[in-house]
DNA sequence: TAACGTATTAGCAAATTCGTTAATCGTTGA
DNA sequence: TCAACGATTAACGAATTTGCTAATACGTTA
């Protein structure tokens, strides 16, 4: 839920293209390893690094583990730090101060 | 202006903190280098690496260089890329869809 | 021009990251 | 129970990052 995790995690382009992927689909990771020319232990290891960040979920079925993107832990992370830098005063349009608002009052 | 470059930048919390100064007011080198316990030589690459990632801008003044942060570009990426792995047709409320458009068309 | 203050670049050591292979853990099914 | 398969952890080397100090460039001003 830090976003040192966060954007630690983002600051990788295997880890972005594996969220890319799991934007799609829930995929394991043999199917991820797949995708890339990557080994399983590798992308294993960055998935961890998704999941302690909060980005990615996992949930074991029998032998496999899938893993899903966590859009809302993605989308709010983002937004939050932007419009915090940002404040509802600044040179924003109408629409982005609405939206920062209302993560505000969410948090 | 690319992902690669803007997720480096901020994937490093001093450079994160002189954002959050950046966002307040604009800064020389050693205004930034005071505020941190960090040499102005650390201070002066940091700035190198925001501005590479086009988060910050510079202009020089005198003998002075000040820095100041360029919020369009840390808005547009972060939601740009946000929006990119959460879809139009996804699970986000009204308001953010239409932000999202905006985005792609913008782009 | 000479001297000073600011900013950047160069060079170095410590720490971290990334991917590989080998070993271990967990689960299924003969 | 044990053999097979998927996932994770351990251990290693290569490459990158990060901070420092010293040296250099840029700009003002006496």
């Amino acid at each position: 839920m830090s976003l040192d995790r966060i954007f630690e995690a983002l600051a990788s382009r295997p880890r972005r293209q594996i969220l890319a992927y799991l934007a799609e689909l829930e995929l394991t990771t043999s199917d991820l390893a797949a995708r890339f020319a990557m080994s399983a232990p590798a992308v294993s290891r960055h998935l961890s690094v998704l999941e302690q960040a909060g980005l990615v979920g996992s949930e074991r079925r029998g032998q496999f583990v899938y893993y899903r993107l966590n859009r809302d832990s993605l989308v709010n992370s983002l937004t939050g730090f932007a419009f915090e830098l940002c404040p509802v005063g600044g040179p924003l349009k109408r629409e982005s101060r609405a939206i920062a608002r209302k993560k505000s009052k969410a948090t």
